[in-house]
DNA sequence: GCCAACGTTGGC
DNA sequence: GCCAACGTTGGC
């Protein structure tokens, strides 16, 4: 099976690129998602070994941050039911789970590619995430916009 | 802080 | 099932 692409933004004043290399395995559970279409990616269509494009978002200077994987299948998000947590779903059931996510595993931080860099590249100007009004914070991605944007690279 | 875009909710 | 009101996202 082909692998498939993903941009998945995070805010970095929650879980940045550096925070997710400093945790164990450079591994963070994607807490969070409370929108349907962005649940459906992680729980039918995301395989372990995805790429990932790690996304920074509402901050100072958004773009594409780090290089990553999917690194788990599809499980509970343990946020939807911590009563104390922003992402609490009181409608949410332990044994019919709403929110479902997948691990992402940072493998390399690379310079920013900003959203202005990206919306200066023609070969780019198709990338789901940068079509209008879209705000889905996990967004596929095709395997030329993946090869635009990892095959140059700097070396590291 | 503004606002465009779009998802969700809830009355009917 | 419609749709207005409301809430959220996220760039600027």
């Amino acid at each position: 099976m082909a692998k498939n692409y993903w941009l998945m933004k995070s805010e970095p004043e929650e879980v940045s690129v550096d925070d997710a290399i400093a945790a164990p395995q450079s591994t963070v559970a994607w807490t969070g998602v409370r929108n349907y279409l962005a649940r459906n990616y992680m729980r039918d269509l995301m395989r372990v070994d995805d790429g990932v494009l790690f996304y920074h978002s509402s901050c100072a200077e958004p773009g594409i941050v780090g290089i990553g994987r999917v690194a788990s299948t599809p499980y509970p998000d343990p946020t939807q039911f911590e009563k104390k947590s922003k992402y609490f779903d009181p409608k949410s059931k332990k044994d019919e789970p709403r929110w479902q996510l997948v691990d992402v595993q940072v493998t390399r931080k690379i310079p920013n590619i900003t959203l202005a860099e990206m919306r200066a590249r023609p070969e780019l100007a198709d990338m789901v995430v940068l079509q209008k009004g879209n705000r889905l914070s996990i967004t596929p991605v095709d395997a030329k916009h993946w090869k635009a944007i990892t095959g140059r690279l700097p070396k590291g």
